[in-house]
DNA sequence: TCTGGGGTCCTAGGACCC
DNA sequence: TCTGGGGTCCTAGGACCC
């Protein structure tokens, strides 16, 4: 098959799952699940427990029978230990390539270029051998002229064991065969809805859908549908992005480890999820204009429900944690109700500006300055020492956070704390 | 008892303007 | 009784991704 560019997509397999088992080889072909936050419902899943039918999104106590009598190892979410070792991998992949593009935590695309026709697949290979011989960590390789049939390409490369992990389409003249292979579900981009409009309109394959004419695409799928089909017929429509983009809006919110009732509890969560919003905005250099403070009870319960939302617009641009947290408890006191039990809440940041673009202002409140270099040194100490090294009372007490996480059943954080790095003992 | 969190893009429809 | 047409901007909601 011809085509210009060469994309390659590498995805760790089970990815989480597969972090669990880097330091702990005795779990190796043993079943893994690791939960989301508080421990609620699966996010990962290795391959042997994904043969005895749990699924993704499945609430924990629902599967906690079949857990015991298969003797699944239960982990919660270490999301320290598979950011560091996905840093890691991404590091790997940029000796392979100098346009990595990171898509998610388990996943980069990579063009390939100047490697010989003949070696390509050798390359991919290669690929594959190394992140698994430097971390342990088994992963899938696509290649293809679009992003699409990549991802289309390393869907079989993980699902049919005759490819043994890679699949470059590159190799083949006829690449129908495998559009044929793949349910219009499993494309990159069909999610739930469009594959059961697809299904309803006889549309079963990838093959079938690019097929499809145009015009019924655009109408029932938008552009984004058509790009999609223009991608499985090897047209690129959506490019390799070498430098992340800056986020346009950033949220911070969480589920609660028990229900909060009492508006002080609350506060202090708001306050946090302010503290993490924009640390996180300040490391993209940004401020922004609206911070948005949502609050909610636990939609699945029989008990009386309450969803509420208030923006606060800020006179002048802001990134400081202590100037934000003002607006943001005042609305929350909005939106705050008595007698509900509060399950989530969390902050949203939007409408950014670069920090370069920031002027102080002569009719800024005279401490305004103090506050901005305040919270760049915490940013600086937390940098240094470690998350919350040094935080807002009004987050309060690090220890006795009523709404913090339940992690029950965490791993170690084996590459990010030195005494839980892990030991070798000689014999 | 127990149901995740964080993003993006697109479209339709309303408000407003000339 | 008749009640334009075209443009822009904003927002809410819906689709998708991991």
């Amino acid at each position: 098959m011809k085509g210009t560019q060469k994309i390659a997509i590498v995805d760790c397999n089970n990815f989480y799952a597969s972090c669990e088992r880097v330091f702990n080889p005795r779990l190796n072909g043993k079943p893994i699940v690791c939960l989301s936050n508080n421990d609620g419902v699966v996010i990962a899943r290795s391959e042997e427990v994904k043969a005895l039918g749990i699924m993704m999104g499945e609430p924990f106590f629902k599967i906690e029978k079949l857990v015991k009598q298969h003797k699944i190892n239960v982990f919660s979410s270490n999301y320290t230990l598979y950011g560091d070792l996905s840093a890691r991998v991404m590091m790997t992949l940029e000796t392979f390539s100098p346009e990595v593009e990171i898509y998610s935590i388990d996943e980069a695309f990579l063009k390939i270029n100047g490697i010989e026709e003949n070696k390509q697949t050798e390359y991919l290979r290669k690929i594959r051998s190394t992140v698994k011989q430097w971390l342990g960590l088994p992963v899938s390789v696509g290649m293809g002229p679009t992003k699409t049939l990549a991802k289309l390409a390393n869907r079989l490369a993980k699902k049919k064991p005759e490819f043994n992990g890679v699949l470059n389409l590159f190799e083949y003249d006829d690449i129908n065969q495998f559009l044929k292979m793949v349910p219009v579900e499993d494309i990159w981009g069909v999610g739930r809805q469009y594959s059961a409009l697809l299904h309803r309109s006889n549309i079963e394959t990838a093959y079938d859908l690019a097929q499809m004419e145009k015009k019924w695409i655009k109408k029932r799928m938008t552009v984004v549908g058509l790009r999609t089909v223009y991608e499985l017929n090897g047209i690129p429509c959506i490019e390799i992005e070498n430098t992340p983009p800056a986020k346009k809006s950033i949220v911070s919110s969480r589920s609660f480890g028990e229900y909060l009732t009492e508006f002080n509890e609350v506060k202090e969560a708001v306050s946090y999820f302010v503290a993490r919003a924009s640390e996180k905005m300040r490391s993209q250099k940004s401020a922004c204009n609206s911070i948005t403070v949502f609050i909610r009870t636990n939609p699945f319960k029989n008990s009386p429900q309450y969803y509420n939302s208030a923006e606060a617009r800020f006179p002048y641009p802001i990134n400081a944690t202590n100037e934000m947290l003002p607006f943001a408890i005042r609305a929350l006191e909005k939106i705050f109700r008595d007698g509900y039990y509060y399950q989530k809440v969390g902050v949203l940041l939007q409408d950014f500006i670069p920090t370069s673009r920031v002027q102080v202002s002569l009719f800024d409140p005279p401490n305004r300055l103090n506050k901005i270099a305040v919270t760049e040194l915490m940013d600086q100490v937390n940098k240094k020492f470690g998350r919350e090294s040094l935080y807002f009372a009004a987050t309060g007490m690090k220890e006795n956070r009523k709404w913090a996480m339940k992690r029950e059943k965490l791993s170690s954080h084996f590459t990010t704390r030195w005494e839980d790095l892990p030991e070798v003992k000689a014999k």
